[in-house]
DNA sequence: TATATTTACTTGTAATATGCAAGTGGTTTA
DNA sequence: TAAACCACTTGCATATTACAAGTAAATATA
């Protein structure tokens, strides 16, 4: 594929050039619940994404280091997406990216408990869920 | 306008579907740089936005309470731009953002020093910093 | 006071990206 | 051995973006 082209060197910016667009932290997000996804999980998400988007970015991501294939324990028709390290690090956003919904939308009961733990203590948090997905990867 | 399509009640998606684009997050930036922008200083930034994009993207955030406009004290056919309350809350999303790319791209010199005192004591830098985005809004 | 310039946009149009439906080719299950 | 599953790809209509040019009000200049 194209390598992507940067528009300007600031942080934010470059930062935007991985994953700024309406999907990709949302198939990061399936990835911090899920920990390992397939290619039918992401599908199967709430926001019903198009399949040849999803390809795309998830090839995107990959190349960008942020996800990873790795060859699923079941079945050879299987593909398992996974987070890199350089994915886990964008936790710390994902949280705040909740905390700032929290304060300013209506969040689904299910979704609250992770948010209020991450609100009670925030570093403590992240350190174990950081934790936690890598010891998967 | 028309009214923002939720995709989902993911907090993720709520707020990506309020700023997840390539643009809106560097209108956000300059704002927390600058603090206060005309239509102009925006066009001058780095990226070269579109004035047409910049000109829905502007009424996109207006309409979602994250920016607002007010009368330039020099002139009338000036038009200054600002932060509202829910747009300072992303100042923490924006720091992690920074921390990452950090992390993972080259980040020009003059970025440096506010991302050394960010890291140095994160939550001292927000709190600071937030106090000083409010003050001139 | 007339004219030029600045400012914040809008409009037209071509290029690109997205969304939807259907298809393909290996792999696995029955 | 056929049907079903799985991870994609392909074709095409529609939507979004990018680029260039234009507009109207306000201000600066002659």
């Amino acid at each position: 594929m194209d390598t992507v082209k940067k528009r300007s060197d600031c942080p934010i910016s470059c930062s935007l050039d991985v994953w700024g667009d309406k999907w990709s932290l949302l198939i990061i997000r399936d990835l911090m619940f899920a920990k390992q996804c397939t290619y039918g999980d992401f599908l199967k998400s709430g926001e019903r994404i198009a399949t040849n988007i999803l390809a795309t970015r998830l090839q995107m991501l990959e190349e960008n280091g942020v996800i990873a294939k790795l060859s699923h324990p079941d079945s050879k028709a299987k593909v398992l997406y996974k987070l890199t390290d350089k994915g886990i690090d964008l936790l710390p956003l994902m949280v705040e990216i909740n905390l700032w919904a929290d304060k300013y939308f209506t969040i689904p009961a299910e979704r609250k408990a992770m948010i209020k733990e991450a609100k009670k203590d925030k570093e403590a948090f992240i350190k174990a869920y950081t934790k936690e997905l890598k010891r998967v990867s």
